[in-house]
DNA sequence: ACCCACGGGACTACCCGTTTGT
DNA sequence: ACAAACGGGTAGTCCCGTGGGT
């Protein structure tokens, strides 16, 4: 249920998404949704939030845990994943957790999409102080690097191309390279 | 009434905005709406997407146009006053037109979205050959800029605060400068 | 609408009411509802408790207003109107606003209920005046005499007959004509 | 668990009261309701009002059984007593199956209240008996105390005051005592 | 005797769009 | 260009009752 939650979010943002679609793509019977997930649509969001950050996190962490691959590669890597995920399924899967950022929704939906984009913050700092870089300088550029692939994201599914993401990985891979020097 | 259901577009998302609340706030009476905007809701979208992109479109040339200032001092001077609107608003004004995107909604609005998106690209583009980049390093700059700052607009309304903003600012003013040299 | 609430509520209570069954009994469309009836079913409610009150009002009126009849007899009519429209209607027909006391319902509601009371109240200590009592008895021996048909009515409802509403306005009726002595 | 439900509906009504708010309310799991009620709310209904008619059965028989007092002073204090819980309760406990009466309900929980009545009308009857009264007159005036009483507990509610309930008991005890006579 | 999970049908509230009459 | 009312579909929530697994 959470899965089929969390793609439709994905695709359709907080108020887009009725509880009737999830139902219907879950399977799930109405009165099992109240029973596990008494707080509601807000509850369910933000437990799917939660749950696409976490996989989300594994992901990014493989990519970036193979020491074969410089900082710069991982982040291509990252890119071209996220991209080949969004093409695959017709510019409709972008970030699982910005709309919950962008619709005003209930506080706890809009902390857990918080949580996510912290915890994939943590995983590029790590990546980059591993390559190199002291602490803060890791923090801030993290925090950039996850704000131009995160607004690539969103010009790609404005443009339906993978373009903007491409262009993205390219510039942070040259930065994170240069400035380790 | 555009200028209502735009905020309100931008506040909570296009299906988090109902018609009623467009009309309750900018006072208008239900049957002027479906006058003015015989597409109902869709069209009002688009229209209040071209609307936002323009003007925002003004602002961004008024602050590149003045020689006097360099590329690097315009973005942060974009970015200063995109952060000033978030910050003045409780963190709720983020960029107008990225719900239309990230909601699967009608094609027209998307579109309406995606122009927006394009003529902003047009205007760092136009600022950056005019700061000596060349015309295809220029468009891959403005994308890049462009996706750094609408991310980053994300993430602080994520985390409540200009800081991601500010750091894109400084970043992307860093490469374009040096990229000049 | 108004009169097909009123009944319903009547019939089975404010909770044991849906507004479905309002909608299917006065064959009004849904949305009609929120439009005269912003406040929902409390709104409903209580202008179908109003409505009753004054309607009942109306009729004990005229019930007591003929000069020709003792005020003993007036209370033998009245109860013989409540008793028929409770028989005519299978016992489903008492007190058209108890209901909305026993079931601690939303304020507004009890209050219309209370003031339906008060109405039929008063135009019982009239006729009582009217017949020689002074203010203070009459208000008292009103009180009195609207308990008592009430609780007959709930008693006929439980007993399915009329005979405590008979009894009621036999002893009443007594009471009112001795006091005056 | 009893008590709780009995509880509820006295406050909310048959309608008004969930089976959740009883379970919660009781402390006692779902699993156990179907076991000890297999008939549902209905039954849980029914035995609560069978539970509260002899309760208040009870309650009555002491006040009406010690010899000392007049059968108007019977009634003057059952009223007290039925008063001061009201009272205590904020004016939310009324009569316990009065909402059964008036919200048709199943048959089965309309007979437990009309039973609830029948016993309370006995008790009644059997002191005004003592009293003197002939078994034919006990039966009528015992209904008729009754209408006055459960009439006066409605107002009550309503008035937010106990002062119809001692206005019945004061014309009641008279009329007792008058025609003993 | 209890407990978790299901099952789907109700509830009220609100939606967007249209029609009809100024 | 406004205004009032209709039309019915759908939103999220909560309901009561039933099983299988101890």
């Amino acid at each position: 249920m959470l899965e089929a939650a969390a793609r439709l979010f994905q695709e359709r943002g907080y108020s887009g998404t009725g509880l009737n679609d999830v139902l219907a793509t879950s399977g799930a019977p109405r009165g099992s949704l109240y029973f596990h997930f008494p707080g509601g649509k807000a509850q369910l969001a933000a437990e799917a939030a939660a749950r696409s950050g976490k996989d989300l996190c594994e992901v990014m962490r493989a990519a970036t845990t193979q020491e074969a691959t410089t900082a710069g590669e991982a982040v291509v890597a990252i890119a071209a994943l996220l991209g080949g995920q969004l093409r695959a399924s017709g510019f409709r899967h972008g970030c699982p957790v910005a709309p919950f950022v962008l619709e005003d929704v209930d506080p706890s939906v809009r902390d857990a999409a918080r949580d996510a984009f912290g915890a994939w913050h943590d995983v590029i700092q790590e990546r980059l102080e591993r390559a190199g870089h002291d602490a803060k300088r890791a923090t801030e550029l993290a925090t950039f690097a996850l704000s131009a692939i995160e607004g690539a994201l969103l010009l790609c599914k404005a443009r339906q191309s993978t373009e903007p993401l491409e262009q993205a990985a390219s510039e942070i891979s040259r930065i994170v390279m240069e400035v380790k020097r």
